[in-house]
DNA sequence: GCTAAATGTTGAT
DNA sequence: TCAACCTTTAGCT
């Protein structure tokens, strides 16, 4: 689930169930956050933040507990009563009225504000942060022969994009996935940037990603049915909802890319 | 019951 | 460029 929306929404919803004045209850039944979730159990839930994929959760004394779900990690938060833990359950956070685990994260720690400044340092422009600088981002693209697709998972770039927003936002802009950066025009990363911040803040409010337009849609309906959901992530082979031609993949960075040769030909 | 894949990152080669 | 790591689930047998 995780790319930047997921942060965000998680944040916002970690906070207020758990947020105030009233001490959370902390425990690591796994382990491997024994230590810091001791220390940590019975205070309050100060305020949370998040910047691109990482998530900050705030406690007293300016300790911060640093949680990245990487590719599957999950935090789901459920009314209580909480069951016994079962399984790999690395943070449980609870209260009277609510529990959440935290399950596959590949980081969940302990930190203090200057290593939390040093983990804001290294990540780029955020879409879904006020204080984000756009303009930043465009200085690394413009000035960069690596390719558009590539730049655009490059966490000190753009903060919170991933692999689906990758192939869906070059898609919306009909960009190739192969253009150098410095051949991105700056109309054309303006609207890329106002268009992610669009699709990131659909995706806090509804807790999934979904980039077609209702007319590209077999149900044009407002609410698009998880196949319809996107132009060419995970369609390698399917026709392009606007041609027609089958949807390409290859790895790029390390990870599946998807595009539509036709429509995405520069 | 087993295997592969998944919206990610890091560190070694 | 590649393997390692975090864990669950979908799709097989």
């Amino acid at each position: 689930m995780p790319e930047g929306h997921t942060t965000h929404r998680l944040a916002r919803d970690l906070r207020s169930t758990f947020g105030g004045g009233t001490g959370v209850g902390v425990s690591s039944p796994q382990g491997r956050f024994a230590a810091a979730a001791g220390e940590l159990d019975g205070q309050p839930l100060e305020r949370t933040d998040a910047h691109g994929k990482h998530l900050f959760l705030g406690f007293p004394a300016r300790r911060w507990v640093h949680v990245h779900l990487g590719l599957y990690g999950k935090f789901p938060i459920e009314p209580a009563p909480a069951p016994p833990p079962r399984g790999a359950l690395r943070l449980r956070l609870e209260n009277a009225t609510h529990y959440a685990d935290l399950r596959g994260p590949i980081a969940c720690e302990l930190i203090g504000p200057a290593e939390k400044a040093v983990i804001h340092a290294r990540l780029g422009a955020d879409p879904l942060r006020r204080d984000a600088h756009p303009e930043l981002a465009w200085m690394r693209l413009s000035r960069s022969r690596v390719a558009v697709g590539a730049l655009l998972m490059d966490q000190s770039v753009v903060a919170g994009i991933g692999n689906v927003f990758r192939a869906e936002v070059l898609f919306r802009h009909r960009l190739s996935p192969f253009r150098p950066g410095h051949q991105v025009t700056l109309e054309e990363w303006e609207a890329v940037w106002v268009d992610l911040r669009a699709l990131l803040r659909a995706g806090v409010r509804t807790k999934r990603i979904v980039t077609t337009l209702p007319e590209h849609r077999r149900r044009r309906s407002g609410t698009a049915s998880p196949e319809d959901s996107f132009y060419v992530y995970r369609r390698t082979g399917e026709p392009c909802r606007v041609c027609g031609t089958p949807v390409q993949t290859m790895t790029m960075v390390g990870r599946n890319l998807f595009w539509c040769p036709t429509c995405q030909a520069t």
